[in-house]
DNA sequence: CAACTTCAAATGGTTAAACCATTGACTCTA
DNA sequence: TAGAGTCAATGGTTTAACCATTTGAAGTTG
């Protein structure tokens, strides 16, 4: 019936009054706020308080603070940076285990690639394919650092071609979190890197075919040998 | 190469010694931090610091703030709280749309509903039918508040059943935001709410049946008539 | 004139001390 | 014993000052 009243702290009211701004449109990415003694005047509060609501409008990714003269707080474009942190914290307090990732992945990145298959136009098969060659001179070179990196752009490429924003955001909260999990835990294996490398190639192959249901199988199969893969590893050498 | 030095802001250090002190369970969910003038001592700082570095756990979900004597910092269990933000924010700022969030809701509960027709004990389908039973109670009683909050129960057990923290939590995100929206911008519809009610027996009984396709097909099939529905509604009723 | 150095000012970061507001327990009284 | 009043602990807020970082302007030097 009722919600909760709630309660009047000082700050909660300046974030939302500038959380309104940002989200309706009227403070754009890019610009900045005034200074914190300005700001304080503004809101006729004192310069803590106003901090208080500066630390929670930072916290939720909608501002970010520079130092130095010229510096101050500037609105920033909406990305998936909280939502990475969040699922960072869920995993490493052993909430959300990786097999427990590993299946939303493997549901997950079917259901993007067959979207993706449905809406890739030649220049995104021209992008994946180019990130394709540029992933193997990697391989090629044993640039372990960079051929991951452009392993994960090509996984982050895929939810672009969705063409929405909720399969994008999600798919670079996952591999955003299996980059650092990887990155902190495991070595390089050259043999199973080859191998995710060729599924990309017959991934190309299945979407220039506009074949929804191979390359969403592709896909999953990668993602489940990864899994596997990363299972066996981890099991071998525990953490503590 | 190298990742930025990160910046010494002792607010910050702040943060993460509490953060990684409960991430790692030495301070446990319901457990309270000391005083503020307490923990200052402990952390060689002043309260104001302190206070920005409680602000931002406080944002991150992972204490809350009682007043009065008797209250303090008391440490929650992480829950989908900030991801249900994260996404209102989204929506509000126009960055996702419902269209958007309609297409991943199919793919998504889909999914969930094949793994919960896997996993699902006869337990989990007794409190199935208790929760549709009492729907149709609240609906023959016209009592649409707490029909749609029943409604939302059950979307929000299905993700249960998958066993899965991250499907449990993408499903509360979206049903939350979609609650929060449909209480905003929508009128209650009698004929749209049978509809929806009846999809339910036939998910059961697709369930009992062990048939994880029809029931996937069901659920995809009824979210797609929600947002039909939806998205009629609000052209016709613009906010704006 | 160009390059370098120095310095000043603006801005966020931090500290300290005091007071206010809320809450819950304790005490007193009828 | 029930209610009213009091008190103390705790978070919320204010003020005023100082520190640290950064940038650009002014000055210096070759």
């Amino acid at each position: 019936m009722f919600i909760k009243a709630k309660q009047s702290r000082v700050f909660q009211d300046v974030v939302e009054q500038i959380q309104n701004a940002i989200i309706s449109g009227k403070l754009e990415p890019g610009s900045k706020l005034p200074a914190e003694r300005e700001l304080k005047d503004m809101f006729n509060t004192s310069r803590g308080t106003l901090r208080e609501a500066l630390r929670v409008l930072e916290q939720k990714g909608l501002i970010e603070i520079k130092l130095g003269v010229s510096g101050g707080a500037i609105i920033k474009r909406i990305d998936a940076g909280i939502m990475i942190e969040s699922m960072a914290l869920l995993i490493r307090s052993g909430e959300v285990s990786l097999e427990h990732l590993a299946e939303f992945r493997i549901k997950t990145e079917g259901s993007i690639m067959e979207l993706a298959t449905q809406r890739a136009t030649k220049k995104d098969i021209k992008e994946l394919e180019k990130l394709f060659n540029r992933a193997k001179d990697y391989y090629e070179q044993s640039d372990w650092e960079n051929f991951l990196l452009t392993d994960e752009k090509m996984h982050t490429y895929i939810g672009t071609i969705t063409r929405n924003p909720v399969f994008q955001f999600v798919q670079k909260t996952i591999h955003d979190n299996i980059h650092l999990y990887y990155n902190e835990f495991l070595p390089m294996d050259k043999d199973r890197s080859l191998e995710n490398l060729m599924d990309f190639k017959r991934i190309i192959d299945a979407m220039k075919a506009g074949d929804q249901k191979a390359a969403s199988e592709i896909i999953m199969d990668h993602v489940k040998r990864f899994n596997d893969k990363m299972l066996e590893k981890t099991r071998k050498k525990p953490k503590e």
